[in-house]
DNA sequence: ATTACTAGTAAGCGAGTAT
DNA sequence: TATACTCGCTTACTAGTAA
């Protein structure tokens, strides 16, 4: 979608064309999207052709009606905007499911990490964590969980060895509820390991590579 | 502002570099920009011109942040989702203040129309009308009007003649509580009559040629 | 009045490359 | 590795104008 198909068809939505036709030549147009009667003659052109409007020309003027496709491409700007500026209490995470080397589910399965997450999360992890590989920009909305309180699990020590703290986020991985569990001593990384009282990777089907969505929530 | 930077600067928002500084190369920003690294280069520049972001270059990548400015810039867009799809009890009109010929206040001073302003809107208008005259394309913005219930003010007699019924809606003028008055025996017409308890080119200060915000609220 | 084509011009693009 | 310049090519723009 080009940039400026997407300003046009705003514009027309903001005059009320998604729920009705609206009356508005192509000169009217373009005094409001700034340009000449040519260019918006030619994006109702390009609008049209990809389906995202409708026309009636008449003599005079001509009736325009955005479509649902049109309404579509509009609402997923829209989501994008809330993301920025109303849903500030959660992050989105698009990344691909991987396998981990094990490690998951020795930690998971510490009775020192155990007792914390039941208490704190309201759940015990199912042995081992889901894996899930961000894409390396993505890096940086992770350091959006900074400003936010986390749910903090705390350092405990057994016989052997001693166990690190870790900071919890509660997350949704394509809508079953979890966790997601930042080890504290341990730099940035594109691996985020999601824990559930569920074997998620049965219970979804998932298999390595598969394209999951999490969503993080920050506590108020 | 043009669109590919506006689409641009979302994006950088998306990763989280309102709050925070963002790391991101050029050509990792080309990547989600589905364009070539040279591009996303030149819209980083641009933008840094505008002073819609702020830039820390290191040898490798970049620091980014979006500045007030650019903050300002995706609210107004936001806003405009929102008037799309979220504030849809409401109809936004921008107009100029034009002098009627004095009908509006002969037709505010019937007691037929007060009795029933006072009853149905809950206050004595102040004898005359506030005229706003409307750009001609957003007349389509009136007919969004009629999928809602209106204020219905009936028609009544007097010895001489007969006054015809008028549909009202809640409206704000500069944040003045009022109304708007369309008679239902007329065409669409480019002028807005706004009817409150106040004197309001008084209280406002307003004269012909001044631009006014009105806003129309619907019936739930 | 309109819409929208043609043609010439301006802006935007990315490959190559300097730094 | 980066960023961002130049340059040739493509796309987008508007003036003029036909329908």
């Amino acid at each position: 979608m080009k940039p400026y198909l997407l300003q046009t068809l705003k514009e027309l939505a903001l005059l009320g064309a998604i729920k009705n036709r609206i009356e508005i030549s192509s000169l009217e147009l373009a005094k409001q999207l700034e340009a000449s009667q040519q260019t918006a003659s030619r994006y109702l052109v390009e609008l049209d052709k990809k389906g995202m409007i409708t026309r009636e020309l008449g003599i005079k003027k001509q009736l325009i009606l955005v479509t649902t496709l049109g309404e579509q491409v509009l609402q997923e700007e829209h989501l994008q905007y809330q993301q920025i500026f109303e849903l500030t209490d959660r992050v989105i995470f698009k990344g691909k499911v991987v396998s981990g080397l094990g490690e998951g589910r020795y930690y998971t399965e510490q009775s020192g990490y155990v007792k914390q997450f039941e208490e704190k999360l309201g759940f015990v992890p199912f042995p081992g964590t889901l894996n899930v590989e961000i894409e390396h920009v993505e890096r940086n909305k992770l350091r959006l969980l900074k400003d936010h309180r986390a749910i903090n699990i705390e350092e405990f020590k057994t016989k052997n060895r001693t166990f690190g703290g870790v900071r919890c986020f509660r997350a949704k991985i394509a809508g079953m509820d979890g966790a997601i569990v930042l080890p504290l001593r341990s730099h940035y990384s594109n691996i985020l390991e999601f824990i559930s009282p569920d074997f998620l990777r049965e219970k979804l089907s998932l298999k390595d590579g598969d394209i999951v969505k999490i969503v993080i929530y920050f506590k108020k």
